[in-house]
DNA sequence: CAAAGTATATCCATAACGGATATAACCAGA
DNA sequence: TCTGGTTATATCCGTTATGGATATACTTTG
């Protein structure tokens, strides 16, 4: 199974975060603040992740906008897609539980 | 935040599985078998969750349901469900951007 | 040009996990 | 009754993951 953080950054990069220290801020934004990712865990996570095959880095050449040089882009491989739809697919069951249980409505 | 075994362990806990081998069983039959506990991660989260304030041992002292006397009862204490809402509604917000994403319909 | 924010990388101590091993009670059927 | 399979809890050990600090340097804004 993925880890909470591997979740998260595979979150964020479906939902158009491209580079690292965009999924961290995605995922502070998507907790209202209650989670964060620091930078050991964020890079650990994603070299973890492309180690894995779920996750790649390509090339942003978009000579257009001048993007900051220092970021690197990743994106999720067909096997990253597939893990993060089975874990949030995962995630629906335990919220439907949740609500049954009466913590939620 | 809560880790995913301690998430688990406060939502069977929440729904009505009261001892520590049943809600082994629950995390697997709701993952579809997906998730399985071993008993070592198991006993020690629910020592952790008690440690924590999270959750808390009773006497199940049903004496017409002649129960298994090997079996240790727990529940959530008030703080424990706090806990357990808090991680339900953060897992809500992560399932409507897998949505957004177009991960799960 | 200085300060704040953005961006990545690595290290270390601590925490958590997975699986094996142990022990024993409970139950169903031969 | 005894025997095997399941239920139930507990602990240990090696591995993996985390959190936070530290480092470095580029970019943007006033």
């Amino acid at each position: 199974m993925l880890t909470a953080a591997g979740f998260h950054v595979l979150l964020a990069l479906a939902s158009g975060r491209g580079h690292g220290y965009a999924v961290m801020r995605f995922i502070e934004e998507i907790s209202g603040g209650a989670v964060k990712l620091g930078p050991g865990t964020l890079y650990r996570t994603i070299n973890r992740l492309v180690a894995d095959g779920l996750v790649e880095e390509f090339d942003a050449g978009d000579p257009a906008a001048p993007h900051d040089a220092r970021r690197r882009y990743y994106k999720l491989t067909p096997q990253g897609e597939r893990a993060a739809r089975d874990e949030a697919e995962l995630m629906t069951r335990l919220v439907t539980a949740a609500r049954k249980a009466g913590l939620i409505t």
